[in-house]
DNA sequence: CGGTTCGTTGATCGTGCTCAAGGCTAGTGG
DNA sequence: CCACTAGCCTTGAGCACGATCAACGAACCG
């Protein structure tokens, strides 16, 4: 009974596809949905930047994720509906990358990651490095996303520039000034969504203003404060987790 | 001596804040490293929609991950440094949901989607399934990326009204000739990072060409060939594998 | 009723695009 | 040594897409 539920809902219409399951595995399934919460319109189940112990399995309702930035901009990641599990790489994250709200009045049900890791059958150091390195990658791609779309041109290669110091930094790359970067100024424009006539003007701003200087292979960076201010930028969403998560 | 090379790599450098490694743990780890496969700049590794059988972790060099648009354009998703693992989402897709390419001379280690299940040690529909959940999540993401940065405020309306309905229908929702849908236009509009204001003169349009209507909670679809081709949507990204991946 | 939220329209402004041209530097071959 | 090429960077002039500011209308609800 519970089986024939699991895959009448909006998830194992999804989940068909993968072919038959066995009574097991939809029980495992069903596990999921046990607990269920209801919210009413324009709750925020999940808070951007604190620590989510919970991803959410959305049963019935529509919701969004969505970043909000300092100057009160607001960039919609996406819209979660029935079936979608949403924040499974918070769990590996120490806090979320993202905020969560319902729109309509909203049942879901909470997965822990202790759930989840036991139906994953999962408990290594390894696996949680993996997925963590998994969810960083989806937060570092939310982030680029909000840069682009929220942000003006000069403070988004302001960010993107940063972004690349501080994970330079992460693996032992001493940035400090300055950084190699063979990047030319037609990829940078395509990564910040700019024609590369555009970023050269952009760039020559960052070097009259003394900020930041990309010249033959080499970014640097006279004024690093400066930097985080023009870009508002938070270094957070790539850090590893300080406490254990998952 | 393998688990010292382990932690001295870029790999290394981003995991160290996971605490201490056992031993074990270092092998499987430095396991990831055993092939290893050097690149010249500018090669393809990954081709957007190939099924890709490998992730790759990047011992060195610099790479960049991108979308192709049908007019040529191009939105660059990331790039990629040594340490990185790229494409772990893509084991758990029929088709990758972008493009993998080197940029400067660059080393890799391809992992296998059995190399990688081994080490996180699961084997199970539902972990596949739960992979394919996030990994779904992670392309719709991208594709927003492209959305935005690359598409008018015309062809990207209609991309997101299109996505809605594949997804709906995936659920079971009927939406031949429209669906109901509670975004109102602050909502639709912060999603495709456009003002309000805008957003309703590009609805205006999209009215008085019959393809598309939004009013009172109702998307109706007039034209969905004509809404098709204005979004160029493939809804390739969002099903489910057909064949068995992972 | 008044208040609120949402949708609609107009007028104007500005960021970033397009088209076009020219300048560097490195590499190649005379 | 110079001529020539090919990438890449730089700059200018004009334009357009979408933002901003300001109102007003419609629906809903206390």
């Amino acid at each position: 009974m519970m089986a024939a539920q699991s895959l009448e809902s909006p998830l194992g219409n999804k989940l068909r596809a993968f072919g038959d399951w066995t009574d097991a595995e939809l029980a495992i399934l069903g596990s999921f949905s046990a607990r269920r919460r209801r919210f009413c319109p324009h709750q925020t189940l999940i808070h951007e930047h604190d620590a989510a112990d919970d991803a959410y399995l959305v049963h019935s309702g529509w919701t969004y994720t969505y970043k909000m930035l300092p100057d009160g901009g607001r960039q919609i990641i996406g819209f979660p509906l029935p079936g979608d599990i949403v924040g499974l790489s918070n769990l590996a994250l120490e806090g979320s990358a993202f905020s969560f709200a319902s729109l309509t009045e909203t049942e879901v049900s909470p997965i822990s990651s202790g759930a989840l890791m036991r139906a994953l059958s999962i408990e290594s150091k390894v696996a949680r490095a993996m997925l963590w390195s998994a969810a960083r990658e989806s937060a570092v791609t939310m982030e680029h996303l909000t840069n682009i779309g929220r942000r003006s041109a000069l403070s988004r290669t302001a960010h993107l520039i940063l972004e690349l110091a501080h994970r330079l930094r992460q693996i032992g790359v001493d940035t400090t000034g300055g950084f190699a970067c063979p990047l030319n100024q037609h990829l940078f424009a395509d990564a910040l969504s700019l024609t590369a006539i555009h970023l050269n003007r952009v760039l020559r701003q960052l070097r009259e203003a003394d900020i930041v200087v990309l010249r033959s292979g080499r970014v640097v960076i006279h004024d690093y404060d400066g930097l985080m201010e023009l870009a508002a930028f938070d270094p957070g969403y790539l850090s590893p987790p300080k406490r254990r998560v998952l």
